[in-house]
DNA sequence: TAAATAAGTGCAATGACTACACTTTCGGAG
DNA sequence: CTCCGAAAGTGTAGTCATTGCACTTATTTA
């Protein structure tokens, strides 16, 4: 990788880091896309080639989630039931941003999301913007047609319980009840997946 | 009601009839509020007064949703699963659409929706700010305390399932299929219900 | 009828985002 | 090594939704 793309990099996670400083420090409405710029010494221009928009600049992943939701079921431990790999997959996110949690940094940042509207939004269209890959990946796994009902519905399930996994206190807990309502009505249609 | 209200009503009505006519005509992304405005014959600033935002001006209804979702929960026939309550509600709605389908009209507001990332978002967001108040119904209807996780969920899948019925070609098929993983779970765990 | 209330208006501003025409800087083909 | 084109970055000027403010006008209501 050339000097080219590392100064690309460096500048696109100076941006970043610039945005979720100022956000944690103000709130996301107080910080206009100017300051961000500003405090990372680069043009709104220059911004604007960088994220798609002033949301973006908070969720700086999104790329790997679609790969690894889809490798999460065709790759399930044989015997886990598609429902059951799909919670734990979704667990572990959250569990990843638990791990950190003593640094103050992660629980600032998903509480600025969670109290941010047009934050939750987002980061509620990025997942489902995965919905139809997920479905597919299901369909395929189970040998149904590629628009089958039943699988593009335990997609937008799954991907819904997300959030409401991520607000409880005990997510492990949530995500059993959860997953409860999903797991059986999965194993009735499609035994054994 | 006096004149004033009538008055207001009207002023509204020809707000959301303007916007609807010219959103078909043109697209919504190439409409403006100041267009809308104008060809209602009202300043852009009364048009902010009666909606909050361009895209209110094409969900008019809204406030009865809320209500009605509750009272489906709430007052189902004996004998029916608060989920098939809520799939036949759901259905009905879609059905409504279906009745007026005759005219154009309707298939084409549809499909303005569907095709328009603002207002996709904007009438997802619309229902689920009623998620609450559906748990709440839910949790109420089975005696459960107010904040169970499982109500919550089976509240949130079947807002989440709306527009997955919505948009296939067969909705009972689908509403039929989608609800089908939600009752074998609902039933296990809160038998009789 | 007078005072309070609410609808409606025009204007100016903010803030996100885009189009454009431009300069600088690498990276690779010859 | 050099030259050329792609790609990063810049500044300016604009569009568009949305808000705040001070104002007029119509309708209630006391």
């Amino acid at each position: 990788m050339g000097r080219r793309e590392r100064k690309k990099a460096q500048t696109r996670q100076a941006l970043a880091d610039a945005a979720l400083e100022l956000f944690l420090e103000r709130g996301y409405d107080q910080v206009g896309v100017k300051d961000v710029a500003d405090a990372a010494d680069v043009s709104v221009t220059t911004l604007f080639k960088h994220f798609a928009g002033k949301e973006a600049l908070v969720f700086d992943q999104d790329d790997d989630l679609e790969a690894a939701l889809v490798a999460a079921v065709r790759e399930r431990p044989p015997g886990r039931s598609i429902p059951q790999a799909l919670r734990e997959h979704l667990l572990l996110h959250q569990t990843r941003f638990a791990v950190h949690a003593a640094d103050p940094r992660f629980a600032d940042f998903t509480r600025l999301v969670q109290e941010t509207p047009a934050l939750r939004d987002y980061s509620q269209r990025m997942w489902t913007r995965h919905e139809a890959a997920l479905a597919r990946a299901v369909a395929e796994a189970v040998g149904a047609p590629e628009d089958d009902v039943s699988c593009a519905a335990l997609a937008r399930f799954a991907l819904a319980a997300r959030s409401l996994i991520l607000q409880h206190p005990e997510p492990r807990r949530a995500a059993d009840e959860a997953f409860a309502l999903l797991e059986q009505g999965w194993a009735a249609s499609h035994p054994s997946n």
